[in-house]
RNA sequence: GGCGCUAUCGUCUAGGGGUUAGGACGUGAGAUUCUCAAUCUUAAAACCCGGGUUCGAUUCCCGGUAGCGCUACCA
């Protein structure tokens, strides 16, 4: 038995940033097709002209790519050339297609021009609301006789073309929920084309398009999101009507917010431009998005490259309960994937959120590169998202002496007898030295210190640590006192190690 | 209002007619460290409610409740 190649689209509106709700849907579409060994396509539904934009086009397939989904068919770049054989792949292009379509619906029977009026469906609709019924279309354009048509053609009157509904139960499978069926009545007579007011004049509707495009397409395996389960009649009806086969479904849950409403922008970052930005790197973004809606088979496993995803993914075991997106959990993989990161890429991802402290990275010099390298290793363990990473260093780049002292946790140490023996130790130490503040000396200079001023311990460390740093927490002495006195030489306005103890004791 | 979808720790999930209901994030404790982060160990933490089927339901069925979606000549 041959089965068919399998094909499965991702199909978004250019109206936006592409948000984590579609890459997940854009995820699960291509990870399927990888899985299957079937195509994966794009295609842009821009027929809302007024929201559609060409830079949120562009801005979408550069997200695509950088989340590593590369696509069969579809659009190329701008003043690029589409790939695939079923285009084009941009719904403003097929308009033509559509209304060849509407005119066979027609000549069939299958479809009928519907010469209401917007004020007469409205008060059709109140009048439903009110007797507590379904809000559904009368049908009262269904039987017009053709002396009617004719009629109203000739007055000019406008139309817009609705699909005739068999009274039958509209029956589709969901790889997701499996069975659903709807009836007839509670669909009624969709709209496929709008009628002759306004902006959008015979302009298909979505329902419309998407089903004549999925077909034309041979599109096996619909995957999106389940905003469009209730959608789903009406398209299966479209098949029906063209005796085209129905394909399988899968409706992916909505993704939530902390408050349980559909994430939006008031919960934080969630175009995936903007985790991007923040530093997130694209494998923990994938990972992520894998892991809201699908489980691995042996309910353990967390972590995956693309590939590992590729041959573990199935849509049997996508969940259908919606699912809140949990920004901790995504940290920490994010933090487990900047650990595994090669370090140059990580320092190369880095330099921009430090365009204020340092030249652009091909205009440093070695030393930099280098001195800054060893920055980002010491404190990459620190951060969720490289965007972070500014705020731990700021104390290595401007050490402020008269913080560091005023600071109300700082008090409390340096209230303690011994701290300001230790750092009277330390100050004379730093004085007489010459040269850079090696951490052997350093270690030295504690042990005398130590011996000196009785202090041990955290009562030893933490003066020490705040007048170099500002703060009683961070790196290991080892890691910080290279990073400080090498970085003071760079001409970078980095304060040195004896800077810093004379500006905090001095006077 | 109508129709539909959904319901296991705080969160993401595994499981499935009899289980000590498993894993992960987060949280608490401990180890390590001068400290913080990291790391390791460890603990607490869940089957929405009510009926039915059954010797036995968290699991199957029905109802309720709640959340979400659709109910457009939006996509």
């Amino acid at each position: 038995m041959t089965t068919k190649r399998t094909r499965v689209r991702f199909a978004p509106s250019p109206t936006g940033l592409l948000h984590v709700g579609n890459a997940r849907t854009a995820l699960y579409n291509w990870l399927f097709a990888r899985h299957t060994g079937g195509d994966f396509l794009l295609r842009i539904e821009d027929t809302d002209l007024e929201r559609s934009e060409v830079r949120y086009e562009a801005q979408l397939l550069e997200d695509m790519r950088w989340l590593g989904l590369d696509w069969d068919e579809g659009p190329g770049q701008p003043g690029e050339p589409e790939v695939g054989n079923f285009g084009p792949y941009r719904q403003s292009e097929r308009l033509a297609l559509y209304a060849e379509h509407t005119e066979r619906l027609l000549a069939e029977g299958k479809a009928y021009r519907c010469f209401c009026t917007t004020e007469e469906l409205e008060i059709e609709r109140k009048q439903a609301a009110a007797e507590h019924g379904s809000q559904v279309y009368s049908g009262r354009c269904r039987n017009l006789l053709p002396t009617e048509i004719e009629k109203n053609l000739a007055e000019g009157k406008h139309f817009a073309v609705r699909l005739r509904i068999e009274d039958r139960p509209l029956r589709f499978h969901d790889l997701v929920r499996g069975p659903v069926e709807f009836a007839a009545e509670t669909v009624s007579d969709p709209v496929l084309v709008r009628s002759a007011s306004g902006v959008s004049a015979g302009i298909p509707v979505y329902n419309y398009v998407v089903t004549v495009d999925d077909a034309l397409m041979e599109i096996t395996h619909v995957i999106r999101g389940d905003d469009h389960l209730s959608n789903t009649p009406k398209q299966v009806a479209i098949y029906e009507a063209f005796d085209w086969a129905v394909p399988e479904f899968a409706h992916l849950s909505t993704i939530l917010g902390a408050d349980r409403e559909r994430l939006s922008k008031r919960h934080g970052a969630t175009s995936i431009a903007t985790f991007r930005e923040m530093g997130y790197l694209p494998e923990a973004l994938v990972n992520y998005l894998a892991l809201l809606g699908w489980g691995a088979e042996d309910g353990k496993t967390e972590t995956f490259t693309l590939e590992e995803l590729t041959r573990a993914f199935t849509l049997e075991r996508v969940t259908p309960s919606p699912a809140i997106f949990d920004f901790e959990k995504l940290n920490w993989l994010n933090r487990h994937y900047l650990k595994l990161a090669a370090p140059e890429r990580v320092v190369a991802l880095t330099w921009r959120y430090f365009a204020d402290r340092l030249p652009a990275q091909d205009a440093a010099t070695g030393a930099i590169q280098d001195w800054f390298a060893r920055l980002v290793a010491v404190f990459a363990p620190y951060v969720d998202c490289l965007e972070q990473l500014p705020a731990k260093t700021a104390f290595v780049f401007g050490f402020d002496a008269e913080a560091a002292r005023m600071s109300e946790e700082n008090a409390e140490v340096l209230a303690v007898d011994s701290a300001q023996t230790v750092l009277g130790e330390l100050a004379g130490r730093v004085r007489a030295h010459t040269g850079v503040v090696i951490p052997e000396t350093f270690k030295v200079w504690m042990n005398e210190i130590k011996a000196a001023s009785g202090a041990k311990g955290k009562d030893l460390f933490h003066p020490v640590r705040i007048a170099l740093t500002g703060a009683h927490s961070g790196p290991d002495f080892d890691k910080l006192l290279p990073l400080i006195e090498g970085g003071a030489v760079l001409g970078l306005g980095i304060a040195s190690v004896r800077e810093r103890v004379e500006r905090f004791v001095g006077v």
